[in-house]
DNA sequence: CAGGCTAGTTCTGTCAATGAACTATTGGTG
DNA sequence: CACCAATAGTTCATTGACAGAACTAGCCTG
């Protein structure tokens, strides 16, 4: 989003949602804390969006309660989804979705599977052996058929490897 | 979104899909498409997007095959969802879902139905009756607990009047 | 064909985003 | 304990999208 980032006219459920995460950049930080970045500098590897941005769109995601700061084992600060940061999920989701269809020729860079049964996620994120609905900490993430490491950096080649989602990701 | 709308480190099909629909306004401009706006005019006032804004908004959907520019009936030209737009709807409805739960003390403003057995649309979309998915075009949207029609403009409240997804709106 | 409606365009000021450089805090190592 | 590297976050000048109002051109109705 750019200069305001609330819609003064606006009294819909949407404009408020988006007046949350609907900024720039905002959506990519939360694909990335599902994924597993919990740390500033991988956020901030992995995105290239300035420092200064990510500061602020952390600030406010905390303020929203979408995220949670807390002091990892190491000493530094973590920035981890919330309960209703994790609702988000079928957002997040549903956009994956609709890039996947449109704009990956190859098929998808990253694909789901349900890690009980082991079935595909299909777009609507239901498992195809299952049925169900999967929630984020029972889904594991795979490489896809569009997947090709060239040109990542480190946290986006991790990203990519066999992982649970939410589960914490370290670049180096 | 802001200034560039590209994302340029980021392939992930996310960035791509954000790079379309995730600038400002542009969720806005759509959901109203959805709920049937289709002209210029009514886009504005109901809005309050800055007309160049607006314009380029457009005209970007329209260059990614999200919308249609045609001509209607009155001579003027009219915005509609393609196939491609429609499937937008996952999008619109879960931001729409995730904003009444966290930010809509009175209940939503407007609620949705299946027009063929008239079941509730919960937050996940599916007919709470029937139990299946419910494409756009057989939704029924009502105008829900937490409405009140203070302050509206002429087009919020026709959008807010109980009639089809997609079935054209007027301003006046 | 005149007046009003509609759809844009133009223009200027403002403010968020960018990107690089800098500072401060923490962790690890000898 | 002293030093150095890693990490997190701040500062700052520049750029450019957005806001908002005014303007223009086309269309439609009586």
């Amino acid at each position: 989003m750019a200069l305001p980032k609330d819609y003064p006219g606006q009294r819909c459920s949407l404009s408020r949602a988006l007046e949350v995460i609907g900024e720039r950049w905002t959506l990519l930080i939360m694909r990335d804390a599902f994924f597993g970045v919990r740390r500033f500098g991988d956020f901030a590897a992995h995105l290239g969006v300035p420092r200064a941005v990510l500061t602020e769109r952390l600030e406010t995601l905390g303020e929203e309660g979408v995220l949670a700061e807390t002091r990892g084992s190491h000493g530094y600060s973590e920035y981890v989804l919330t309960d209703k940061g994790l609702s988000l999920w079928p957002v997040v989701r549903d956009l994956l979705s609709w890039g996947d269809e449109y704009y990956s020729a190859n098929g998808p860079r990253r694909v789901f599977q349900h890690a009980q049964d082991a079935g595909p996620i299909g777009p609507d994120g239901a498992c195809a052996t299952c049925g169900g609905a999967v929630p984020p900490p029972d889904l594991v993430i795979l490489p896809g058929p569009g997947y090709d490491g060239e040109g990542d950096d480190l946290v986006s080649k991790t990203l990519t490897t066999a992982h649970r989602l939410l589960e914490p990701i370290r670049g180096r």
